[in-house]
DNA sequence: GTCTATATTTGGATAGAC
DNA sequence: GTCTATCCAAATATAGAC
């Protein structure tokens, strides 16, 4: 069960992503990777042959499994023939929120994550944008089906505030929020309840 | 009106701000900072000591006065027999609206807020909250005399939530998502309700 | 695939002349 | 207050043995 039994290239995965939540794709050295990874500095070069190929890497390692998630999540909030706000405002929040509450790496990686949108690093956008950006366009389109009266512009505003708050607020959820007191299925579903509460209030805002 | 006219160190904090807002805390050197300020590179540690301190400077420069104006702005608001509470918002709200809008370094200063929030480094989050966690505190106490339906805890979180929002939104709002046609008063007043609305109903929310 | 050793660049900070 | 020159630590990346 110890970090010894994933292979140099989990290993490596693992430790960036702790490191980069901490202090940044910048602030974060390879040096410090390695040593965390208990890994000779070269292996990174060999297995992701750069520092910009690593930090993409360590995105697509969880973006993939979680946006395939919030896809089928999408689809079975839209068969019924009401489908309802709520319900996909949950399908993009519940799996989300599963991995900011996730003991190892997810955690972590929500906060990457909410870095990734500080950030203004044209590359990162880019990466980012052509390989998942036709999640959020089913969504929207999908909030668009939910609230005709909104304007495109409009709701695409909000949607980016509301996308904003939701990485923001999960960056800084942690199972540490916790209390012991409630088991972490019933909390994991408070926090959904007011999140979605929270969204669903501001989208449909006059 | 060029930059001659300002002293070295005014614009040591003007690069700073502006690069800064581009490539983050550690991601920006002090040579480059220089570079961009035209001054010579020992200028920093003499006039700053360090880059932390020209980091904190940076904030100083800006948030001494915004929190002043939002501090006059919530006396204002309450000072009448039943305070409402998107006054109380707009408190908050038009004052960064305003430096988000600037032409110069305030639009990239929203941005450098932005990344703050990003940021766990302790020693910037003890800056900030020895300095500026009054006002926070003061807000959140005026609204919780707003809201007193909820509980402490939950109106903590939601606060969090919208502070997250707003300084992410205003982040990426800048002068030129304007769109030419509308003045930039105009603008900044469409901005601030839409914001408001926004934060308002996530605040009343069930 | 993994290591040691090192090339090369870039970073923050300072000493000392002016 | 401002400059040149420099120190020293740390960074990314690679070459080459095993």
């Amino acid at each position: 069960m110890t970090a010894a039994h994933f292979s140099t290239k989990e290993r490596i995965l693992g430790a960036a992503e702790t490191l980069f939540a901490a202090h940044g794709f910048a602030g974060a050295s390879l040096r410090q990777v390695t040593a965390a990874a208990n890994v000779n500095l070269a292996a990174v070069n060999y297995h992701f042959g750069s520092k910009d190929n690593l930090i993409e890497e360590v995105f697509r390692r969880r973006l993939d499994e979680l946006n395939a998630r919030r896809l089928v999540a999408l689809e079975q909030a839209l068969v019924v023939t009401e489908p309802k706000l709520e319900d996909v405002l949950g399908a993009f929040i519940r799996p989300a929120l599963e991995l900011s509450l996730d003991h190892d790496g997810g955690h972590a990686f929500m906060r990457v994550l909410a870095r990734a949108f500080a950030e203004h690093d044209e590359r990162l956008r880019k990466f980012l944008s052509d390989n998942y950006g036709h999640v959020l366009r089913e969504f929207a389109a999908a909030f668009s089906g939910l609230l005709p009266h909104l304007g495109k512009e409009e709701l695409y505003w909000r949607l980016d505030i509301i996308t904003g708050a939701l990485t923001h607020s999960m960056a800084d959820f942690g199972p540490m929020k916790r209390r012991s007191q409630v088991s972490e299925e019933t909390h994991r579903e408070r926090a959904a309840e007011h999140l979605i509460r929270f969204a669903a209030a501001g989208l449909r805002a006059e």
